[in-house]
RNA sequence: GUGCCCGUAGCUCAGCUGGAUAGAGCAGGUGCCUUCUAAGCAUCAGGUCGGGGGUUCGAAUCCCUCCGGGCACGCCA
């Protein structure tokens, strides 16, 4: 809850206000723009403003001569103690070292709570993503959506919104009637019969036996000899509840964990479809006409049907308008989507966000256009891509096909390299660029990971708390006692510098949840972890930065609180990753 | 053909939604372990941010246009 940046933003922005009162500058200047932000070099001080650049045109004032104007106002504030106008108009501050105390001791007080802020202000947001359908266990290219979701409705969790974190599958499509075809031919062999190898078009994994067997265990013979019509639903509801229960549990392994489960079915049986599509009717946009054949391909015997089409065309994405019904009359598959997100907003989601591969880059104009229509355009969906993820050992791509059945599933790479390397590996890049999964570095020690590289500054700082714990046994090493030490005593610029950093956690934090781009939070913490680093060798040349001094005990207690509250940030970052830390490396 | 994403150091990638001298890791050079974990750190070298125009106090970032790469474009799901 206490963003620095923030507060001295609002100092800037009441010293500009007054400026307006005396006449100094006119009345009534947008302060929208202005910024208050670490400089990109810390040599400049500690935080920077734009406000004279930005507010110049309209003051009628040149940059230069603004900012000398208001680094004089500055520079009255107690809690400043250095204020300079540079480059183009940029006033650079420095704070009062009091000031850095007080963070220091906000973030001991806040524990891993430190960060959380209300930019969100409660607001309701569905955070949809894994969304598998239940043809079969999790497998290595799912891994990359279900934890930049997980990850990103932490994140959004933390900025102050409401967040659900939600699963969608489909249960009434084709796929289904593969799966269903499949676990009845697993069936009769399970008991006894020879089915010969599995049909081109079914599912062929070895997990269709489990589901087989599970039935027979269930029901014996019962479906044998009986109508198609009778057995299909039984199969079919069977394989859906069972391979979901395995996903669920794939999930689990990676702890990962939806609020709520959606499925295409139940709308369909209670009248959602049909209701949307009224809706949609009433709205206008929908109409019955024909459509040209399609490009590119040779139709025979092309007939042109009526369908009922929506009006794409006028949304700008599409040539031609689309069918919500095909000419048989059955739902097209964009109609469940639309319902489904129709169905969000009844439960008073405004915002919605979806994770979704990168092969899937039109989803946003087909379910976009029409949601903005239902909502009366007050629906905010966004989709975030995740790119494909190539898996590497020992640096030798992974050769996946599907039709040799030789995937790799989220299993096997949970139990190879960890769930918490995993999860931050899949976060070392932005979402939508490919990702190249190296099963031998994810493992390696080195800095060269950095998974390791930020776990080992984890470790670090629980060494030091467990060395202090020796050398002052009686000392209360709680975040809250260490709090209470003489902070003064923090006083150098590489220790300073350190604070300046992990205040910069909620900014963080804040810009990455607007930003709906979980990974940020990878790139704070490998960085924090190298200040760290950096921070601990410095003690190797120089003994007087060293944490520990025995015969110093307020030194040292100043020191451990700054330890800890690295060690607070690092496992602040990682609950958000879904990261577990690490308190001592072995190996 | 249309739409979206990308092009930044030799390689893999960041770049805080328009800020100051464009950053990190790997690879290469040079240093640092009797001291809290050297599983690390410091330092040097490496760049016309694909090309060209535009917007403004200011562009890797926004707009246009070429070049080059990836993905998606059914009355499939």
């Amino acid at each position: 809850m206490s963003n620095i940046f923030h507060a001295y933003k609002d100092k800037v922005g009441d010293i500009l206000n007054k400026m307006a009162a005396n006449g100094d500058i006119p009345q009534g200047l947008d302060l929208g723009r202005v910024t208050v932000e670490p400089p990109k070099d810390a040599s400049h001080g500690d935080m920077a403003t734009n406000a004279a650049m930005v507010l110049s045109k309209a003051a009628g004032k040149n940059p230069r001569q603004l900012g000398e104007a208001l680094a004089g106002k500055l520079k009255e504030l107690p809690e400043i103690r250095e204020v300079t106008v540079a480059g183009p108009g940029f006033v650079n501050f420095r704070l009062a070292n009091t000031e850095w105390e007080v963070q220091l001791q906000t973030i001991l007080t806040e524990g891993i709570h430190y960060g959380d802020n209300k930019a969100g202000g409660g607001e309701k947001v569905n955070v949809e993503y894994v969304s598998a359908n239940p043809t079969g266990p999790m497998h290595a290219g799912h891994v990359r959506g279900a934890v930049i979701g997980d990850a990103l409705a932490n994140l959004l969790k933390k900025a102050g919104y409401d967040v659900t974190k939600e699963y969608y599958f489909n249960d009434a499509g084709k796929q289904i009637d593969v799966l269903t075809q499949t676990a009845y031919l697993r069936y009769r062999e399970a008991l006894g019969e020879d089915i010969g190898a599995i049909p081109e078009g079914l599912y062929p994994g070895e997990y269709m036996k489990d589901v087989a067997q599970a039935l027979v265990a269930r029901d014996g013979k019962k479906w044998i000899g009986v109508a198609e019509s009778a057995w299909a639903p039984v199969m079919r509801d069977f394989a859906v509840d069972y391979i979901m229960k395995m996903i669920r549990e794939d999930l689990d392994l990676i702890g990962i964990h939806h609020d709520v489960f959606s499925n295409e079915r139940v709308m369909i049986e209670d009248g959602t479809l049909d209701i949307c599509l009224k809706e949609l009717i009433d709205k206008g946009l929908v109409y019955q006409g024909t459509l040209p054949p399609p490009m590119g391909k040779e139709m025979e015997d092309w007939e042109p049907a009526e369908l009922t089409l929506f009006r794409y065309k006028q949304f700008g994405h599409y040539e031609e308008d689309r069918p919500l019904k095909k000419r048989d009359g059955t739902w097209a598959y964009v109609m469940p989507d639309i319902a489904y997100h129709y169905n969000k907003l009844s439960r008073g989601f405004t915002t919605m966000i979806n994770v979704l591969g990168n092969d899937h880059k039109d989803y946003e104009y087909r379910v976009g256009p029409p949601l903005s229509v239902l909502s009366d355009n007050k629906a905010k969906l966004d989709i975030v891509y995740c790119g494909m993820v190539k898996l590497f050992k020992n640096g030798e791509p992974v050769k996946l096909s599907k039709r040799s059945g030789n995937i790799i599933t989220l299993r096997e790479l949970v139990e190879e390299v960890g769930a918490g390397s995993v999860r931050f590996f899949m976060m070392t890049r932005t979402p939508d660029s490919e990702l190249d999964f190296d099963f031998t570095k994810v493992v390696e020690q080195s800095k060269d990971n950095p998974v390791f590289y930020v776990q080992y500054a984890h470790a670090r700082c629980a060494s030091v708390l467990r060395n202090a714990k020796e050398m002052f046994p009686d000392a209360d090493l709680s975040a809250a006692a260490l709090g209470k030490a003489n902070l003064a005593r923090i006083s150098s610029a590489d220790e300073l510098q350190l604070v300046r950093f992990m205040a910069g956690w909620p900014r963080a934090v804040e810009a990455a949840a607007e930003a709906h781009e979980p990974h940020r939070v990878a790139f704070y913490l490998h960085d924090l972890a190298s200040e760290f680093h950096g921070f601990w060798n410095k003690g190797r040349d120089d003994g007087t930065l060293r944490f520990l001094h025995e015969n110093d005990r307020e030194l040292s207690m100043a020191r451990l609180a700054l330890v800890s509250a690295v060690k607070t940030v690092i496992a602040s970052g990682l609950a958000v990753m879904g990261v577990p830390p690490v308190e001592e490396m072995h190996g």
